[in-house]
DNA sequence: GCTATATTATTCATCTATGAACAAAAAAGC
DNA sequence: GCTTTTTTGTTCATAGATGAATAATATAGC
């Protein structure tokens, strides 16, 4: 139980480090890749339920990503409660880039992996509920 | 590699969860148990070496347990810099019951893996460095 | 149509974690 | 012995996450 949630922490650091490079983390880079996947503004409430996290934590991780250039809140058309959030051209670029490092990653966690049976371990961690 | 990390994150929400129901949180019921199995006082450094964080991050942990009322600082007897940890009777009692509740989840996660070979899943995990 | 209830985003308080800057004290170097 | 370096704990700023409370607006109920 210990030993997946230190390999867990591992990975995540390594993801972690490898965004810092082009100026991410993992949650900016989540978020950032929601938004440019949908390719069009969505507001900060399907944003919630979509990261699987709590409102709060989206209003602060925009503010942010706002600051950063990457995203831009865009006012809801037809609900004037609501806000809506956009990638900017420059974070798509970096959410790009972003990618590009998680993939390389990914292909080092397949290489790391050589010697396991993968469909038997993600069962395993499929249990896992 | 992001279902490990989802995985991961679900047993750490069980994990939280049961500790809550203690008044614990994960972080607090690891520190707690390093202090009563040292069975005397710890220096801060000592922590955060041993809970690999850094010194600031135990600096504010053993603050909240000390309001708690589940640890008290204790001043080094030689070093005049230094301050020490020790886990109060009732952070003792404390802690005895996380471990209970934590053993119990160990049991349930064992279960949950009971088709699954154990000792290729921790191989796996292993190798993840 | 108007009131009661929902929902939306924000703010605030809290927890966890990190790293930088700091003051006090110990250890090394000479 | 006295300076330099290192170590020790704290504080502060920041990031990320949660949940409670709040104001503004929608929606339902009647």
């Amino acid at each position: 139980m210990f030993l997946l949630m230190h390999a867990a922490g591992t990975v995540e650091k390594r993801l972690e480090d490898a965004l810092g490079t082009v100026g991410l983390s993992l949650a900016k880079f989540g978020a950032l890749t929601f938004l440019v996947r949908a390719g069009e503004p969505l507001s900060l409430s399907e944003c919630a339920a979509k990261m699987t996290c709590v409102r709060s934590n989206i209003t602060q991780l925009v503010d942010r990503l706002e600051t950063d250039g990457l995203v831009r809140r865009v006012d809801h058309p037809s609900d004037r409660r609501g806000v809506m959030a956009a990638a900017t051209p420059l974070g798509i670029e970096r959410q790009a880039a972003g990618a590009k490092l998680v993939d390389e990653l990914k292909r080092q966690f397949a290489k790391t992996l050589s010697g396991i049976d993968r469909s038997e371990l993600a069962r395993a961690l499929s249990a896992i509920k």
